[in-house]
DNA sequence: TATGAATGAGTGTTCATTCAT
DNA sequence: CATGAATGAACACTCATTCAT
């Protein structure tokens, strides 16, 4: 009946698939693993719950992909700051203000690495993605410019890495409830782990 | 005449009921509640499921009952502070180095506060108990004092309590895993938040 | 497109939706709310006891709908008495023969009635359903117009509505059971406490 | 330790076993056998839950001997009916007063003929006494006095009584209520089944 | 492809019954 | 005898997953 050749339906198939995704990421990351149903997900992607098992196997097909995803994000965005505008402080700064997107894998990476009860191989995955192979490697140069030019202090630039983007990605976790009672600190006063100054 | 002696009774209730909470302490504060099943801490409680039932109502009210507890034991531990020793910088040092309980408190506080799903009264618990009227409250004169000690760096006391108190309170989260990808950080990095000094 | 048409699926739904409620009305009628478990109306029914709730919320929505069905029908049916052929007498008598169905709905009340652990809103349905309001309400121009005719005994209709009214319903409950036993009194000796005469 | 000898400890026994029998019976009369919990039993017998066990082998045993009993004593209502002052018909309103006792037997008895899921023992116990072989036998007698002495109706006196037997037991179970919707009857209006007048 | 009805395994909870003291 | 802690087999209810249409 439909006139759409291969490569359409493909395309539209794909298009689909990232809208759920897009709708999943955000309930997962807010509500973890366990907390996230399927119709939710279904819901806010406006389609039917039988739909999603067109797309994915399972939620823990979804869950896993999401991880992946999150994880090729996490390094691209970590290599993007070389091309970033400014001093090494100024491309710090402007990598701890991620985008919204970004603070969602974060904090997807982050519960993911936080909470049981998910996926045994999504749990590999986070652990093949440790700080030390690629955050760590990736920011290494950067911090070492920084050091350099003597903006940041001196030490380990790996664990100073290692430090700060700890920091930073346990606070979007919070970041992203708007809880007022958790206030997210000013990024200076974050740099400070980095700079050593006021 | 009678079976076993009142008094021993209770002992032996309130030794129960304290067991009950330690497991499900570890439990609720690792897996979140909606994780965490009745089951799970009914075995490492070493009791059966229906036993629970007879030191405490439902899930709720052992949730709400560790949320309570664990915000009392915060406070008292926020308040010893000034009766350590050393200069202000030496007391925010050892708090900072929380034991082993009284981190899972901090996680479950922690995960109540960034997680749906939890029961209505944990959440209203959770928000009486802002920093703001507490723990900032509590902390402020030793702040202050480390102020005009010329320890801490100048500004609003206030907001480098806050700062200070939710990465703090964040990284505990992580460090309780023992997620080696995820190094816990230097104290002392930290302390660079409110001291501003390398 | 779609794979069912909108109204189709409605009719089905209305239609399962039924069949569940007149399962349900048996079930319940006969033992009772709490003697009432969902798998024997789901098996009565013969669907799964999850499908129940993709059409009643819970239990308890399921039997207060029951029991707003059976004020209606009861309201309904007493109504229906003026449509009846022949003199007041043979129209009260007529009335008293309810089918099978009505001697459901009579026992579901009964049965509301009389035990305790029943939702609360069920019982305050049946409360506002009291028999002054509505029952008496109804019957009082038959029975006023019985007595004019000579054919019921004088004396306050309300009451001997009232006292009519309770016989014929606690019976129903037994005549369900078709209890050998509990023999179903003839109408005419029923009536007598309404006629006044052999 | 007890210097009690074996009479008084047997009688002790009785007398205790007899103070949980009672409570027994008000709340199986008034809640149904599923709604009634041995924990309520105890509460109100004033014992623990376990001591119901030295005393009683289950629920359903305590449940039957009950029956038995109510069996009994109605059986002994009935036949005494003779021992009262008066004419048939003032015998017989006589008996319809029962005590609060003498209903709650009744009651139990009707629970139980008119709900599904009691003990198979019981139910057989129920329709073994079918009013035919006892009600219908010990109230024979009168019954015939009365249409001799022109007090009652003629007609089969069998019927009649079977008829009278029902519904005045059927109402007991609403009386016990207290319910202000279901009006007591008066008597003397019930008594017109049997009377034939007004 | 797309829907939503349908299933069943698993969760929190209750309660008759047993048992150590 | 007497207690109340302890158990486990239900029960109401949820939700990931399947399936007929």
């Amino acid at each position: 009946m439909s006139p759409l050749n291969g490569d359409q339906l493909q395309i539209i198939r794909d298009e689909r698939k990232e809208q759920i995704m897009i709708a999943a990421l955000q309930i997962f990351a807010r509500r973890g693993y366990i907390g996230t149903k399927l119709s939710m997900i279904a819901t806010k992607a406006g389609i039917s719950q039988g739909l999603l098992y067109h797309y994915f196997k399972s939620k823990d097909e979804l869950f896993i992909l999401l991880i992946q995803q999150a994880i090729q994000e996490s390094i691209d965005g970590m290599k993007s700051v070389y091309q970033l505008p400014g001093s090494p402080i100024e491309k710090l700064r402007a990598l701890t203000r991620l985008d919204n997107e970004g603070q969602l894998y974060f904090m997807l990476i982050h519960h993911a690495r936080t909470s049981d009860g998910i996926p045994e191989e999504a749990k590999q995955l986070i652990e093949q993605y440790s700080m030390d192979s690629y955050v760590v490697d990736i920011l290494e140069p950067l911090f070492i410019e920084g050091q350099k030019a003597n903006e940041f202090t001196q030490g380990d630039p790996r664990q100073l890495i290692s430090t700060y983007f700890t920091v930073v990605s346990a606070l979007m976790t919070l970041n992203i409830h708007e809880d007022e009672a958790y206030q997210m600190p000013e990024v200076n006063l974050l740099l400070r782990i980095v700079t050593g100054r006021p």
